[in-house]
DNA sequence: GTCTATAGACGGATAGAC
DNA sequence: GTCTATCCGTCTATAGAC
């Protein structure tokens, strides 16, 4: 990355969720995570993670045996997050097919504002990733995005939802979501809540549950 | 790219819309469009693209003053043909908001949905290219987005109507055709006039118009 | 317009001292 | 765990013959 041409997104702050305690390792994490999401992976370089760091390239080498396994953590802290988040929104949700929609859509759309680079990293760089590195990311984006499609199904069976279409709608209200981080302004006059509960509210219209 | 490792859309046909004539620098932009979109701009180098033709890397020089212009040409062709079809699909709209809105989301979606690979690349690697090539495209982008917006707003004023967010229902309503690439498969059951009514249908929903 | 050959920069990764 | 130094493969791009 020599040339360092467009960024893909504002550079933020590249705060990682989850459990990483502190440390070179987790400094290593944030600072690829950040020049990741502007420059992808095959276009930031090892030497430009260890000068944003003040470190030579090889002293990466005692925390990652190599750089895909870098990407990989991020994309699994990524994809557990996202499975954390809309698996305890749901728990705390009633059993109103509505409400459970509700809930859904909002720890996903708050996920999406507040983790952009992550987001961004998860969607468009686990193709840089070996099968078998990619695997365990994929298995939890499964369980997740069938997490709504179940949701929307009991909906249905119940006269509380008539969608157009199943998977398209299911994929229209994720699609919102997923496209947070190319659009949405942190600084701007919608915080991150106000978000959530638009989408929410669009999810519902598009279920035809109210 | 020695190690090939994932591809981010199954490979397909890779046609290019717009007018690009027949010949050597075609099929470079076809066999380009398509290892961009599996491995990336930067997961592909100019020796992949010129074994994919039988030709000698040195081979393409003569068709593309350097890799970056290959990529430029795709991004600007993908641009101008997502302009072009939503601009005739507004001009054949009546004048009532709600068929102006289907007009462009039909357009959108089908778009997407029939030139999934050049999707991709156009948003997904436009930032690999330095600002003055961008530029055009970008411009382009613009226009299109202030499309839909303008249709909304004037549903909006003119009673017919009521999203609970302007800004917020168009980028969700956008965020439909731009996901499509990743979970729509041609060869399925949905066909694309299907999806496109379904999308069309869902972008209703949202704006509260029916 | 395509070839062979190669220049010259940059890539990931390792060896070994401290 | 970080450093210096380096290996060696791949990269984009060019030179020059045909």
């Amino acid at each position: 990355m020599r040339s360092l041409p467009r960024s893909r997104l504002q550079a933020q702050k590249a705060t990682l969720p989850g459990t990483v305690p502190e440390g070179t390792r987790r400094r290593i994490l944030e600072t690829a995570l950040r020049l990741f999401a502007s420059h992808g992976f095959h276009g930031t370089s090892i030497r430009d993670v260890a000068k944003e760091l003040g470190l030579q390239p090889s002293a990466l080498y005692s925390h990652f045996p190599a750089k895909e396994n870098i990407l990989a953590e991020l994309v699994q802290v990524g994809h557990e997050t996202l499975h954390e988040v809309l698996r305890t929104a749901l728990l705390n949700a009633g059993s109103e097919p509505a409400e459970q929609v509700r809930a859904l859509v909002r720890a996903h759309t708050i996920l999406h504002a507040t983790h952009s680079q992550l987001a961004v990293v998860v969607n468009e760089e686990l193709h840089a990733l070996p099968p078998e590195l990619a695997a365990p990311a994929l298995a939890l984006r499964h369980q997740a995005s069938a997490l709504l499609l179940e949701v929307v199904k009991r909906g249905v069976a119940m006269g509380r939802f008539s969608p157009p279409h199943l998977e398209a709608t299911a994929a229209a209200i994720s699609a919102m979501g997923v496209r947070i981080p190319y659009w949405y302004e942190p600084a701007g006059a919608l915080t991150a809540d106000s978000l959530a509960e638009l989408h929410a509210e669009l999810a519902l219209r598009m279920l035809g549950g109210r």
